[in-house]
Formats: structure tokens, sequence, C-alpha cells
DNA sequence: CGGTTAACGGGACCCCTATCCCGTTAGTGG
DNA sequence: CCACTAACGGGATAGGGGTCCCGTTAACCG
């Protein structure tokens, strides 16, 4: 139940432990799309993936672990944004890969899997967490380099405006579970430019 | 696990049908605060209540489905708002009431349940859905009448604005997971009612 | 290339949860 | 007040997910 002491003897990353962690994460993902969190059983995940399932145990633990490990190797494939030196291309940008990530089968599962896993594992919520402050951290930049260009006023919460973008787009699709459309994203983007441009991030 | 056929026979919706009704919704609600959906289970709603786990399972079949029914009871509690004649004074009312209901103990465990239990049961995410749209609706008509007053433009998007509103406050409970302060409902309605004042809610 | 041992795999076991059967209780209508 | 039956309750059963034990495999190191 716990990860393996790494404290006596030696760690093994090599060939056969990265292959199947591989194999298991591939399995979580697939199973996520196809039968959302609920459906999501270390029973299954280790036929699929070909591993005995003593090892998936073993090593995670329990579903929401996988999918917090899941998250986190997600989380590192980060890509970085393009810098346009117009405020609003870059958070355009920035609202529709939100968009696309929601939509997208494979990550849209995921991200909803690991919002589902966070209400019941601390680690999960981690993860969670974690993944957002870098997203958001990395966005933000966008928006300080265009103050500095004098697009938005002086002192505005990059972090913040990042935040009131993606806010609507999730919203509707965990809490009210209304349709999500590019059109969503096209409008929360033009209506928190609004809100910044009359200095409303500014604390 | 189907609810009972309504067709053949007479109903009997008398005292100890509805005793036992609120007996288990109380007593689910009491397991989300101690537990959250995770930790719910038809056996200890049943114990709980005082009622057989045969009841439990032949009226509501599931726990998402006892979540769901929970919510559609809540939903008809829903308490008016007040019309102040301000509408930053409403929208702020809106705004902290969302704030209450996250914070509150009772009331917030149950809404994050439903949220979790709308993930895995459609009849969840449809009491969700109603529930939401009942409450953008009633909440709505305040921005209709500061329209009316002048207070904001001609055209001004209500259910919009009022997503606009309680969306950053969800994010930050589900998605984001961060805190949520009264601090965050108070700059929601003031950058919101900002973007609205440029006409950013005027398709 | 061969010994050492971390890591994996198969299968038996166990507990918890869901389901079923049937006897009992108590609303309902006359 | 009585017959009727919808709805409830207890207990026995079963199925599936999780745990454990121990033998096997293959990465690491000299």
């Amino acid at each position: 139940m716990e990860q393996p002491s790494r404290l006596a003897g030696t760690v093994r990353p090599g060939g056969r432990t990265a292959r199947v962690r591989a194999a298991v994460l591939d399995a979580t993902q697939d199973i996520l799309v196809e039968h959302g969190f609920h459906g999501l059983t270390m029973d299954q995940v280790a036929a699929r993936a070909g591993v005995g399932k003593t090892t998936v145990y073993r090593r995670w633990g329990s579903t929401p672990r996988l999918v917090a490990d899941l998250m986190k190797e997600l989380a590192n494939q980060s890509s970085p944004h393009a810098d346009t030196g117009d405020v609003e291309c870059d958070l355009l940008a920035n609202a529709v890969s939100v968009w696309e990530a929601v939509t997208d089968g494979r990550l849209g599962a995921t991200l909803q899997a690991v919002i589902a896993a966070a209400t019941c594992d601390e680690e999960a919520a981690d993860a969670l967490r974690t993944f957002f402050a870098r997203r958001i951290e990395e966005w933000a930049t966008v928006v300080d380099l265009a103050v500095k260009r004098g697009e938005l006023p002086e002192g505005t919460d990059g972090g913040e405006l990042i935040r009131a973008i993606s806010a609507p787009l999730y919203y509707r699709l965990v809490v009210t579970r209304e349709p999500v459309t590019r059109w969503d994203a096209e409008r929360s983007v033009s209506r928190t430019l609004a809100a910044a441009r009359a200095g409303a991030f500014v604390p």
C-alpha cells in the first residue's frame, strides 16, 4: 500500500520497471476514456496492461493514486505557450488550449478523473493543485509582458487573470455540466480582458 | 433497482414512507459531511437511518441516485433572493450565498458529492443541471432589473453574468482546490461588474 | 558472465457490498 | 373497525474487488 521503501537496497528504475509503469499508465488512460473514474478498478488496469494485479497494488495502492501519478506524468508534458506580442492573441491561445484539453477525449477524461479522485484522496488533490499552479504561473507571464508593453494597467494580477479566463470553462464542464464550446472560450477572453482593461485585476 | 412501478395498484405516500425518506436523506447528508461521497455506502445509510437495507436499495438503487434525490430535495428549499435596488448589492448577496454554500459543512459536502456523483450517473448530472439552471434563472432577474434601471448596458445577458460571478468560486473549490474566501466572492463581483459595465455581456 | 536481490506474477483467501426471498408492518378504502 | 396490499425489515446468499504468500523473472554489479 506504501510506495516501496527506497532506503534498504538498490533502486532499479531500469527497463522492466519503466515498461510496466508506462503500460499501466496507458491502460489507466484507456479505461478512463471508456468508463470514467468510477469504472476504474485495479483489476482491469492490471489485466489491460498485461501485468500482475499485485504489481499495480504494490506500486500505486489505489485508483486515486494511480490517477494522481498519471496527472503528474501529463504535467511534465506541459507544452510551452506562444508569445505573439498581443495579449488578446495570447490569452485566446490559452483559452482555446483549455477548451481543447477539456473537449479532447483522452485528456478531458483524465482531467475529470483527477478532479473526481481529488475529492477522496489528498495525493490526487495535490497533483491537481500542482498542475494548475504551474500552468497558471506559466501563462501569467504573458500578462506581465502585456503590462510592460502598456496593454494592461500597471499592477494587473496575471495569475488571477488567467484563472478568470479558464474558470467559466471548467464551471460549465464540472459544475453546471453544460456543453463547452469554442465560443465560450472566446467570450471568456473578451470579458476577462474588458475587466482587466478597466483595472479590475489591480489589487 | 428500478423505482417501483406506480402503474399497478395504489401509491401510498403516507406517514411511514415519508418518514423513511426523510430519515434516509438525513442520514445520507450526515455521512457525506463525515466521509464524503466516496465513503457513502447503502449499508451505512440504512444503518444510520434505522431502516432496512433492502428499502434503500428498492427506492434509490445506488448512491449516486440517492445523492441526486437529496439534491432535488435541497433545490426545493431554494431561498428567494433580496432585491435591494442596487446591482452591486444584489450580486454581492449572490456571490456571498454561493461562498456560504460552498463553505458550510452540510451544504458544501452535499454539493461536492453531487458534483462527484454526476461524473458517473446521468440522473445526478440532471439534478445538478436542473438545480443550477434554476438558480441562475432566479438571480438573472436582478440583472434584468438593473438593466431596466439603466445601471447596466441594454441587452446584458443576465444568465451569463450570474455564471461569471460564481464560476471563479467553484473553480477554486473543485478544480484548483485552493481555499475559497469571502474576499474571492467580493472580487468576483467587482470584476464581473466591471466587464458588464464595459458591455462585455452584451452579445 | 554469473550471483544477488529488487521487482514482478499467479493464485488462494477474505471481507464488504449488492441482491434476493419471504415474512411482517401499517397506510388506505370501504 | 376490518380486509387488503403497498411498503418495510431481517437474514441468507453471492459476487467482485482488495490483500497476502511465495515462487519466478530479470535488472544491476563486479
